[in-house]
DNA sequence: AAATAAAAATACATCTGTGTCAGTTTTTAT
DNA sequence: ATAAAAACTGACACAGATGTATTTTTATTT
């Protein structure tokens, strides 16, 4: 397959992102991936044999193009509070705008193709969020700016909360007043006045 | 419809939500329902058009045998750090017997039902849960068991927690003993060592 | 016991999605 | 310019599910 083929790939990945943005995961058929890439049936057969491999290749990209959200505020000189707040914040963001995210498509796809228990997309993104949202935490307590007992159990909490909003988000309808609520009692947590 | 309809009507709900345990929601077809109850499949449409109609009976069922968890522990002279102990070890049980609970087949049922504002059995369950825990955390801070600035945003908190541990165990693995980290770091944010 | 009503089973027509394949067009190389 | 290779297409055969219509069985009434 030659450099042609590679960025057609490329192509039908992206565009099928959108359509599984749309839908999520279990109502997609390659016909509607089919008609959002403007191709031939047969000619999707070429590059992908189902729609369960072209998302799992999707979530490969994602994957790849993450962490971004951290490594951006954290070559400021901010300190650790502001950065935790700027990643909260930004967590509030992609929760409550649920119609422009994978979320509930990864889930779908989860509760299908049951816990793969390596290569879990899922479970690298969380842990190693947990292992950053740690390594904030004991800077912030290093410098006096957060009190903090357990780190490590800390991070993790933290992260089961976001855990818990982002499916709630999906489920029953939660407000943003909800989400700020949670940020401020996790600041609180750490002693720090919202 | 008669009496025998009734018990019918009854019995082939028993038996659907079996189905729906062991497929989640969007899996199951009426033919599967129509072989769990053997019956044929005329029969079946008699009694139900679609199976989006069976999973919303099986869950009005479900919810009006709900509660009970509470209840039984809440009757006893205990204290409240028992009480809420014996809850949180309750939800630690149901999670991570997944396979044997309608969680995955309910998230898939709301993923596809594009959240209903009235009538939202998950809502409903969680605002029930979480004004039952601020009861049993203010009961535990007049007691001098628990201490709690805000026992509404802990108890809320709580069962984001609880909501991030349960879809985690659907998706991610999670062992006994992640959970049982989690439930140690809820009772000594209110002041109880485990 | 025959007539009638109710309940259940079977057969049917339809629809939607899948994956493949024979044939066509486009690209590339000589 | 032409042959070979690569990329693409639309039609096809198949599979599984849906909801309905018809027939058969079972129960009820007189």
């Amino acid at each position: 397959m030659g450099e042609k083929s590679a960025q057609k790939r490329r192509y039908i990945l992206e565009t099928a992102r959108k359509v599984f943005v749309e839908k999520g995961f279990k109502k997609v058929t390659m016909k509607d991936i089919v008609e959002a890439c403007e191709i031939s049936r047969g000619g999707l057969y070429l590059y992908f044999d189902n729609t369960s491999q072209i998302f799992m290749e999707v979530m490969k990209l994602e994957s790849e193009e993450a962490d971004d959200v951290f490594s951006d505020s954290i070559t400021e000189d901010a300190t650790a509070a502001d950065i935790l707040v700027l990643f909260l914040q930004e967590q509030k963001k992609e929760l409550l705008r649920k119609k422009d995210t994978l979320t509930q498509a990864v889930y779908e796809y989860y509760f299908e193709n049951q816990p793969p228990k390596k290569d879990n997309f899922l479970k690298k993104q969380f842990d190693s969020a947990v292992k950053i949202i740690e390594k904030l935490i004991e800077i912030g307590v290093d410098n006096g700016e957060f009190y903090c007992e357990d780190c490590a159990g800390t991070a993790r909490n933290i992260m089961f909360v976001l855990e818990g909003l982002k499916i709630s988000a999906q489920t029953i309808t939660i407000t943003p007043e909800t989400v700020d609520r949670e940020i401020i009692y996790i600041l609180k947590s750490l002693g720090v006045e919202a």
